[in-house]
DNA sequence: CGGCTTTGACCGGCGC
DNA sequence: GCGCCGGTCAAAGCCG
C-alpha cells in the first residue's frame, strides 16, 4: 500500500466549536489522543474551509476549520485542510453543505446515505446462507473531511484494512473502502479523490472506535477507559 | 505463513 | 418491475 500520511489534526474541535453539542454517540475522531492535547483554535476561522459534523439524526453542526494542518507525514504532500462535512449535510443540500461544495461534488453522496451503509439486525442476515448484508435502521455517525494530500490513507492513529475498491459514477478515481482492523471495532472509512483535483482526498469515517488508537495493535481487548474520547 | 491487497461477483436500495 | 449503482464479500495473489 502506499505510504500513509500523518493525520495530526484537530478534528475534536468539531465538538468544542460546535454550536450544538453533538450527541455522545459521535464517533471518536482521528488521532483523538493528540487531539485531546491540542487547544481548540477558535479564532482564525473562515479562511480555511468549512467543517461540519452530524449526528445520526441528521443534525448539522457547521463549523469553520481553523488552519490546522491535516498533514500527511510527507509534509510536502499536504498543503492545508480544506473541508470537513457530514455526508448527511451534503446529501441534504443545505447551505452549509454547499459551503463544502467540493465535498459535495466529490462524493456521490446519495449513495452514502441510502444504500448499504446501514445495517439491520443480524436476524435477516441469518436468513441467507451467505453473510447477507442488510441495512441498519440506525445510522452510524459519519464524518467527511477533505484534505490535499499525495497519499490516500492518512495516518490517523488507527490501523485499517482495505476490503474493497469501487469505481463510482462521476468520479475519475476509484473509491477505496477500509475497515478498522481492531477486533470488535466496526469503524469504516471511505477514501476517494476528487475528479477535479486528484490531489484532493475525501475521507469519510463511519462509526466509532471501541478502542484507542494506541491500543489498536495491541492484544485486541478494549481499552475503553484509557481515553476520554472512548466514552463518547 | 500470516496478514494484507486486489478484484470480480453479488446483494439490496432507490429511481424511473 | 427493472435497471443502475454503491457497498460488501471472499477467493486469489502478493509481500514481508
Amino acid at each position: 500500500m502506499e505510504g500513509s500520511g500523518q493525520l495530526d489534526t484537530c478534528l475534536p474541535s468539531l465538538y468544542g466549536l460546535s454550536p450544538c453539542a453533538p450527541p455522545s454517540s459521535l464517533a471518536p475522531l482521528p488521532n483523538q489522543n493528540k487531539l485531546l492535547q491540542m487547544p481548540l483554535v477558535q479564532e482564525q476561522l473562515g479562511n480555511h474551509g468549512v467543517m461540519l459534523s452530524s449526528d445520526h439524526h441528521g443534525g448539522l453542526y457547521p463549523l469553520l476549520l481553523p488552519g490546522i494542518p491535516f498533514c500527511p507525514s510527507s509534509a510536502a504532500a499536504c498543503e492545508k485542510p480544506t473541508g470537513f462535512a457530514p455526508l448527511d449535510a451534503v446529501e441534504a443540500g443545505t447551505s452549509a453543505a454547499k459551503a463544502a461544495g467540493e465535498i459535495a461534488s466529490a462524493t456521490t453522496a446519495t449513495t452514502c446515505h441510502g444504500s448499504s451503509s446501514w445495517w439491520k439486525g443480524p436476524a435477516m442476515a441469518a436468513e441467507k446462507g451467505r453473510a447477507m448484508k442488510v441495512r441498519r435502521k440506525m445510522r452510524e455517525p459519519r464524518f467527511c473531511f477533505q484534505t490535499r494530500s499525495d497519499v490516500d490513507v492518512l495516518d490517523d492513529g488507527y490501523k485499517w484494512r482495505k476490503y474493497g475498491q469501487k469505481v463510482v459514477k462521476n468520479s475519475l478515481h476509484p473509491r477505496s473502502y477500509y475497515r478498522c482492523t481492531h477486533s470488535n471495532c466496526r469503524v469504516k472509512k471511505r477514501v476517494e479523490r476528487l475528479s477535479e483535483d486528484c490531489r484532493m482526498v475525501i475521507t469519510t469515517y463511519e462509526g466509532r472506535h471501541t478502542h484507542t488508537p494506541c491500543s489498536d495493535d495491541a492484544d485486541g481487548s478494549d481499552h475503553t477507559g484509557s481515553c476520554a474520547f472512548t466514552s463518547l
